[in-house]
DNA sequence: TTAATCACCTGAGGGC
DNA sequence: TGCCCTCAGGTGATTA
């Protein structure tokens, strides 16, 4: 589920409800997630003010002046804004309950997302400290994509999806986006010329953007803080349309195994 | 150093 | 109806 839209989204939707509150509780439910959560958790918290809510990548940071509470939704984790003492259901791990009785829940069916804590600057954190530019910055040019692919043999989709490389660019806005530019996933990452990775910086940048606007992609199970779906998936090209005919010039969309991922691409659009 | 594969967990959906 | 198998949006660790 949650790729850099639905992040954003999430964080956009939680942070009105955080900044400036303190936090008074937290209850774990469950403490093994992709990584344990910290036992001390709550006494790194307690008393503690949130000065801001941000994003590095798909994590979400509850920045405080002593550390940072790095969250990770990894494939099926959603955070929602409750009243405090609002009765815990299934996959309900983590509860964060402010001063104002409001509290942030954080439910995740398949435990592959995370609740960190990180002392300090969360992006000297492991976990941060070397991924690569965020998309929808200045600093993610077509130049700074050739530079990076020179020289590496892996297919471009699994190029885009390594974090190393761009952040926050997961399984669907992959597709997406390689449909955009006309380059087939399966292409070396060192076969695009720079005309062909000014076509895929802009068609990340766009496709990101306008997943943002509609409030990401919800295919199962994502929802807003809110409760809300996103309509992103309405405008989806080629992702999840295996053997439908291609919106451009109607030949089926196949689906390919890129790196273990459903990939899916038009053989005639996409070269 | 790079690329490929594995593992983590749960539930939905399809086939029998 | 129930059992079994496959698959799924992420990503660090391990292996080659």
């Amino acid at each position: 589920m949650p790729e850099l839209p639905e992040v954003e989204t999430t964080c956009a939707g939680i942070r009105p409800h955080l900044v400036g509150n303190v936090f008074s509780d937290v209850q774990v439910r469950q403490t093994q997630l992709r990584w344990a959560v910290d036992a001390q958790l709550k006494q790194h918290l307690m008393g503690l003010k949130v000065v801001s809510v941000t994003r590095r990548a798909k994590y979400c940071l509850l920045n405080t002046a002593q550390g940072s509470v790095i969250l990770h939704l990894g494939m099926s984790g959603h955070l929602k804004i409750l009243p405090a003492n609002t009765v815990a259901g299934k996959h309900d791990h983590v509860d964060f309950v402010f001063a104002d009785q409001k509290m942030l829940r954080f439910n995740d069916q398949r435990k592959f997302g995370a609740v960190l804590w990180a002392e300090g600057n969360p992006l000297s954190h492991s976990l941060l400290k070397d991924l690569g530019v965020e998309p929808l910055t200045d600093d993610f040019t077509p130049h700074h994509l050739y530079q990076l692919a020179q020289n590496r043999t892996i297919p471009i989709k699994t190029f885009i999806m390594d974090g190393h490389n761009v952040v926050g660019v997961g399984n669907i806005y992959a597709s997406e986006s390689l449909f955009m530019a006309n380059i087939l996933p399966t292409r070396k990452a060192a076969s695009l010329n720079p005309h062909d990775c000014e076509r895929l910086v802009a068609a990340i940048k766009h496709v990101l953007q306008q997943a943002i606007k509609q409030g990401g992609t919800t295919l199962k199970d994502f929802l807003s803080p809110a409760g809300n779906p996103g309509y992103f998936s309405q405008s989806l090209q080629v992702y999840g349309r295996a053997g439908q005919g291609c919106y451009r010039c109607q030949t089926p969309i196949q689906q390919l195994k890129i790196g273990q991922r459903a990939s899916y691409f038009c053989p005639v659009c996409q070269q």
